[in-house]
DNA sequence: ATAAGAACTTGATAAATGACAAGAAATCAT
DNA sequence: ATGATTTCTTGTCATTTATCAAGTTCTTAT
């Protein structure tokens, strides 16, 4: 049980002293989970806050036809939570469910929010954490509404070609907001070129 | 200078005593624009935090044909900020504009950074307005992947009627993500109904 | 090794939306 | 009030993407 990748990624965010991080990750617990399993699921109140050290996670829903869709595809390392559900107590929308085998590390909201309130540095991790997800996702928005599908395709391949190792063409097509036939033809077109 | 609406709006978010929540206001300042003046510029660094007590504003970006697509429609009474910017001073991508005449409160980085570390009501209510904003973006971003245009139209429709009172069809469009053409076209459709 | 299932591709056709242009209606500045 | 500007609508046609169905390839469980 090292925590060192989860150590690092504190002070990759923002630098704190070793002491504090190693107080701040003292009550986080490590766990494994085969690919295709539930880490979170729909319609529950998440209790944890998860730390993803190795694999691939998505979130999605099941629109009115019971057809997934991917909201957001999660690769190590990084934080997995549903903001609303953990810290409002409210009942997840989503499925938080793995794409590969995974290692992860959890701890309960009573320790976030002993660190929050006891510990300053944790407080400014936390909103920078907070600030780049919503950014993230800004930015996702941003490109769905204003680039069309080619366009989004080949911005991930860019970005995030280790995500084409790992995660499937129909879940990558549902993330990019199009169906796997769509998906399928544009890498058609762009093989042509 | 009454600040009434703008105390209010954090009592109604999370229970704070009505002296701290004083405190916390105590070096807002309030200020008004005119319609159609920026709030925010594209590429500068957002140094104060804005709180919208009346009117109407808008967040836009310019895409590579230099149109304006709406990111976001903010009706007072809310907090109006580019997060990014503010904490960890990035230029903004976006531009903040007002719709309406507007009137707001503002405050600057330090007095926020004060607050969140001396005062833990005020960290609580921050986190919350961040978990607020980051779920709605969430689900307007699952809106926009997984429904057609029609039915974002008409759930904006039930859920902000009174943006159609104050914003432009060219405006809720882009907000839309559709074209002016198609959302003349999608009203027309429905009126037959 | 083999059968079953899942992933991926492809074809034909339909639906949704965009692009452009022109005209009508509303708003604004003087 | 009047002309200029912007907003909104509408027509035609093009583009993008979805839908459905069939076939191929790849994975996985036994």
């Amino acid at each position: 049980m090292c925590k060192l990748i989860l150590n690092n990624y504190f002070h990759s965010l923002f630098p704190i002293q070793k002491e504090i991080v190693e107080k701040i990750t003292e009550s986080f617990c490590d766990f494994t989970l085969n690919k295709n399993t539930i880490l979170i699921n729909k319609d529950t109140i998440s209790i944890k806050t998860y730390f993803l050290q190795k694999g691939y996670v998505r979130s999605y829903i099941l629109n009115e036809n019971n057809e997934e869709v991917t909201t957001n595809i999660y690769s190590a390392p990084c934080f997995v939570n549903d903001f609303l559900s953990f810290f409002k107590k409210q009942p997840t929308k989503e499925i938080y469910k793995t794409i590969t085998d995974c290692y992860f590390w959890e701890t309960d909201l009573e320790n976030v929010q002993a660190n929050f309130h006891n510990i300053a540095e944790f407080r400014e991790f936390s909103r920078l954490l907070f600030v780049i997800n919503y950014s993230k996702l800004n930015d996702r928005l941003i490109e769905m509404v204003s680039q069309k599908a080619e366009t989004r395709y080949l911005n991930l391949l860019n970005h995030q070609p280790h995500i084409f190792q790992q995660v499937s063409l129909k879940i990558i097509a549902s993330y990019l907001g199009v169906t796997d036939s769509t998906l399928s033809r544009i890498r058609k077109e762009i093989s042509k070129i």
